[in-house]
DNA sequence: TTGACAACTGACTAACTGGTCATTATTATA
DNA sequence: TATAATAATGACCAGTTAGTCAGTTGTCAA
């Protein structure tokens, strides 16, 4: 195991246990019978080492869900299948968890509450079209409600599941979710969180990326990087982003490069969503 | 305005902007533009600050809450009123409310976790028994699961209120919320949280108070005391708990004694219900 | 065996923490 | 006004923190 994935697994069984804040690097390190110094020949700084923790965790999480909402299933065994696995990840990845629901970053931080916010709207916006294709016409005024309630139905069954310290039974505790989903559905016809409302609060679909926050995140991403490939590559995407015509072919290759640096996962999540966006602007424009 | 309650108000701000952990009494002293020693005529630590702000919320919150449940309005107006008073104490007490919501104690930090899982379950304590009265037969099944996915919703619509810089219509989204509740009531049939599982995971009814937990909140609210009527009262309070045949009269002088004292209303608390329960107890048995 | 290079160490720094206490300012009392 | 009592101060303490860097150890090719 590299080093930097032992510090980071030592590092997740801490945080869990006692929290980032109270979580001193000495901590870690002895925890892990490394000195201080090679921490640092990992990572730059204690907030690297969490902003990698988040990667780490969205990647290990998208990696067994995202290719389930872009498959062809029926759509109620879809929904039925996500919630699965997302069980199944709870309750397997305790620890990891664990510092998602108790850590809340501060405004103060930025750069990781930015990144959080995004992620949770992207869920958002994958369990909206996910109820608009089940439900359809049915749910039209209360949707966005619906998303909201699921939300919350998912942070109760969530700590319950980190509460428990046992097995649990994910089959049950599916079916059950996917049941009040369904129930509320069907007959909850009071939304408060209407469209009107929603695009105020903002969680969801007015999220747009623009060119301007992929390069905010490139610059950023620049700052952290050590390595003259990572910055070469960040620089190169950053020049194919501001050209005329793009290529394909460059912007794969750096992301191909950057595929083991931390945050690349984040920049390449919203390159992606930003050619879907500007193809969906072609075809309704 | 006293200094205590001015130290109170400045650290709930600080403690909402930017966490407990990273508030230093330095920066709360400075915000309510007094010297660090005075700070510490008014507290003796930073986490009696803490607690104390905790037993401020809930005895603000309690005190217009509470007397609703006893009460004997339609339950079904109850219910309502009972969530309108919630968001709307939310929507009025944001900074307040968004501590409650983030700041999540460690199991490390004993006592003050001891006393929000009190809380917690009271709480849901209180739904269970307005769930009963209000639907009866009809949920005898489901009624664990009621309250477990209740507090998520809840959730969910505080974190909205939270959110939400403006006003909120408390109107409109407690008649949404109520809405869900009788939905899920009526329909959901497939409860996970049943009352064998319930019992394992044991929020609510299994919570039962005893001597030895009321005498150890006693013992540290003896240590966290340093006035002498407060520390004789707590003494006086433990014997008559130890005593065969207990004076109503003493304790509740003591109480009254200790009223302005933090913690004394948790204290008090657990008595109501020990009480209670040994009413319960000589009924059924 | 030598030497170059990378990996690693842990004493060290500067800043900050919660908490103390001798000193000073303010107020009440005589 | 003089004296006692109380309130408030901020320099100071011991401890901890994230982060650094001169020096040691290990590795491997020549």
């Amino acid at each position: 195991m590299s080093k930097k994935q032992l510090i980071i697994d030592a590092a997740i069984e801490l945080f869990a246990k006692k929290g980032y804040e109270t979580t001193s690097i000495q901590e870690i390190t002895e925890h892990c019978g490394i000195s201080k110094g090679a921490f640092y020949l990992s990572f730059k700084s204690k907030e690297e080492l969490f902003l990698s923790i988040i990667d780490h965790v969205i990647t290990k999480l998208g990696s067994t869900i995202d290719h389930l909402v872009s498959g062809d299933l029926d759509d109620e065994y879809k929904m039925y299948m996500y919630f699965t696995q997302l069980f199944e990840f709870l309750s397997s990845h305790r620890d990891l968890a664990t510092i998602f629901n108790w850590e809340r970053p501060h405004q103060v931080e930025k750069q990781l509450f930015d990144k959080l916010v995004f992620y949770d709207k992207q869920f958002s916006y994958t369990l909206l079209k996910l109820f608009e294709s089940l439900y359809g016409e049915a749910i039209v005024e209360t949707k966005y409600d619906l998303v909201l309630c699921v939300k919350g139905l998912l942070k109760a069954y969530g700590e319950y599941i980190l509460f428990e310290k046992g097995t649990v039974n994910i089959s049950a505790i599916t079916q059950s979710f996917v049941d009040k989903i369904n129930v509320l559905a069907k007959h909850a016809k009071k939304p408060f969180l209407t469209e009107d409302v929603f695009n105020n609060y903002g969680i969801i679909s007015t999220y747009t990326v623009t060119l301007q926050k992929i390069e905010e995140q490139i610059k950023a991403a620049y700052e952290r990087a050590d390595q003259e490939l990572e910055k070469e590559s960040l620089l190169v995407l950053q020049q194919q982003l501001q050209s005329e015509q793009p290529s394909n072919a460059i912007i794969e290759g750096m992301l191909h490069n950057l595929r083991s640096f931390p945050g690349s996962h984040h920049i390449s999540y919203l390159l992606r969503l930003y050619r879907r966006q500007q193809q969906n602007g072609k075809k309704h424009g």
